[in-house]
DNA sequence: TAAGACGGGTCGA
DNA sequence: TCGACCCGTCTTA
């Protein structure tokens, strides 16, 4: 199995790698951003460099989640999609998570909390922070729109040093934040009733 | 294989 | 602000 990587220099949270393969067919195996502390080549390098070397190319299809990150930080209208992603090396769980997160909007945040209540696993609040911190696909799930239930902002990618990428990637939706914490609360997405009254019940039940 | 430790957390006091 | 607690995953033996 082969694996490619490409190399995005210049971003709004600095250099990020994406790691790909062809075969059997085009998929993204991950996307690796960069902490303060190093860059996303070294990190790769790291995890990588014992198992085989990376040639670095661009495919078609590649090209165009590229343009799609570009319009996301441009500010454009952009669209991901779950089609090119490699969820079947996750457990039932991170998927459940994931997919989950994929579906929040841009320029709206959930806590963690709520986005335990919407797997319907509400104490699963922990567990959920770690799936998010596993996150192979970052900027593409959107794991900087899940904050804590106090409106700070929490971690990110797993790594303290994180949170400065999730604080940009936050603002670029237009989210305004001050020190850790998020302002305003036009921005927090609320349950509709509807729903709210569903996993009320839910938890009553169990 | 299984117990124990560990998180990007939450809640009540 | 602190401590108890929740739960999936990782680590270690």
């Amino acid at each position: 199995m082969t694996l490619f990587k490409h190399l995005l220099k210049k971003s709004p949270i600095g250099e990020i790698t994406i790691v790909y393969r062809e075969e059997p067919e085009f998929q993204l195996e991950e996307i690796i951003l960069s902490t303060p502390k190093e860059l996303s080549s070294k990190r790769l390098k790291d995890k990588y460099e014992k198992n085989e070397r990376l040639e670095e190319k661009t495919t078609p299809e590649l090209n165009k989640i590229i343009k799609e990150i570009n319009n996301y930080f441009d500010k454009k209208d952009y669209k991901f999609s779950l089609k090119y992603l490699n969820l079947d090396k996750l457990t039932d769980f991170q998927k459940k998570v994931l997919i989950e997160d994929f579906k929040t909007k841009k320029g709206q945040v959930l806590s963690y909390k709520d986005l335990a209540r919407k797997i319907r696993n509400p104490k699963a609040v922990r567990a959920v922070g770690t799936a998010l911190s596993k996150n192979p696909y970052p900027i593409i799930i959107p794991c900087h729109r899940i904050i804590k239930s106090d409106h700070t902002i929490g971690g990110f990618a797993g790594i303290k040093e994180g949170i400065t990428a999730k604080k940009t990637l936050l603002e670029i939706e237009g989210i305004e934040i001050k020190g850790e914490k998020i302002v305003g609360n036009s921005s927090i997405m609320a349950l509709g009733n509807e729903e709210q009254t569903r996993l009320n019940e839910f938890e009553k039940e169990n």
